[in-house]
DNA sequence: TCCTTTTTTCAGCTTTGTTTCAGGTTCAAG
DNA sequence: CTTGAACCTGAAACAAAGCTGAAAAAAGGA
């Protein structure tokens, strides 16, 4: 499996190569965007991490250069930790997947694997689950009447955690975690706020609630 | 399941016990060395989570007397990021599991179901006993006919506590202790009154009262 | 800047889970 | 067989969690 690394911090970059190359994966280095552009075009990569804090700001270019010239290998990349702003430019030029910056080796494998593991059942660019067809480009949802639902930011990401992770129980308090940057005292209701607003506009029957544990996705039974 | 968690940081504490609460644990925070050594001796907890950034830099002592004194809980600590001399120190003072800050909370409630299923010597994910397959991430049971039924907290944690361990008589006030939180005196019925809707939902044969002394759940013998 | 859209907060309401209560049943001892 | 303590269980009362419309606040664009 190769894999593309785009670092240009030096020993952040090495470290994770080493480290992904023992997680068994062949790893190409490049530290900068053009050398990334170029190789990810020409060489047939599986996955590519990308970060996106590069010197000259090139990473969000790169990955829509690749978009653009229908380069559809999957993309992970990474972002400080608190730049809410570049990760949603991001996920909006392409990318799969996103870390915040630090982030433990563990979880980066983690979400290599995932990704990779998601991206077998998916032929296409964009995630179908239960009906629902989600256009991650435009932002936008298909639902089974043919109709289609445009999402708002919060929305969207809200819905596409709950798309790549069927029937499986996700709590408040983790959706808020991945919809919003880092370590969050949230005291509200805004996931009950946003999850309601959802279900209006795709219906109720996706999400369902599990009191005193939080939601879940289309489970098929009970 | 009870478990103790151990955090001075107000914020982080009140909300893991939130989380770990909705995973479907008995939860009680304490804040400081002293409390956390005490408890730890007094209440028949599972598992602990210790932070070690305790602000006198106690988390270490607790839990070094904790084994001195023959406590045998599981303990996971919480270590800053990159402490790595607080990490081994902890793993050399009898801690089971570490984690470094900051975290998901996926992260730490996936430690802690490893930690708790190698401890019970079990590999699989699901508890499964005299036909009853209890799932804990779902928080649902199924049934040797087939049929999956939903379980509330209460219920949940009940028959968890059953199933895992089976044969055993469990008096009221031990289900009480395990079922909950803190120091009660409770004088009601409530046990009583989940056993009887427990029964209901599962069928009245898995767990057999013992008059006088408890129940137990799937008896063999006798 | 002003206007539009999105997001969050708030408050009242609905739903669901938990506990209490009361009356009935079982069981074992005498 | 009687009796009383322990237990069972349906229903009421209560508490907590979640829902949602609307207003306020914030963000994004022209």
């Amino acid at each position: 499996m190769r894999l593309l690394l785009v670092e240009d911090e030096p020993r952040l970059g090495s470290r994770l190569k080493q480290e992904l190359k023992q997680a068994g994966f062949a790893v190409d280095l490049v530290n900068n965007g053009i050398d990334a552009e170029f190789q990810g075009v020409e060489e047939p990569y599986e996955l590519a991490i990308l970060d996106l804090g590069l010197p000259d700001r090139s990473g969000i270019e790169v990955l829509k250069n690749w978009r653009k010239q229908d380069v559809k290998l999957l993309v992970i990349i990474l972002t400080a930790r608190d730049s809410w702003s570049d990760r949603v430019e991001g996920l909006k030029a392409g990318a799969d997947d996103y870390l915040g910056k630090p982030f433990h080796t563990e979880e980066l494998l983690a979400r290599i694997d995932a990704l990779l593991r998601r991206s077998q059942d998916r032929v296409e660019q964009h995630i179908k689950v239960a009906g629902l067809t989600l256009d991650e480009e435009r932002q936008h949802v298909t639902l089974p009447s043919g109709l289609t639902v445009q999402l708002s930011g919060v929305e969207f990401r809200l819905l596409r955690y709950f798309m790549t992770r069927p029937s499986k129980i996700l709590s408040q308090s983790q959706l808020a975690e991945h919809i919003y940057e880092g370590d969050l005292e949230h005291e509200s209701n805004v996931v009950e706020v946003h999850i309601s607003r959802l279900r209006q506009k795709i219906g109720k029957d996706y999400i369902k609630t599990r009191r005193g544990q939080g939601y879940i996705f289309n489970e098929s039974s009970a």
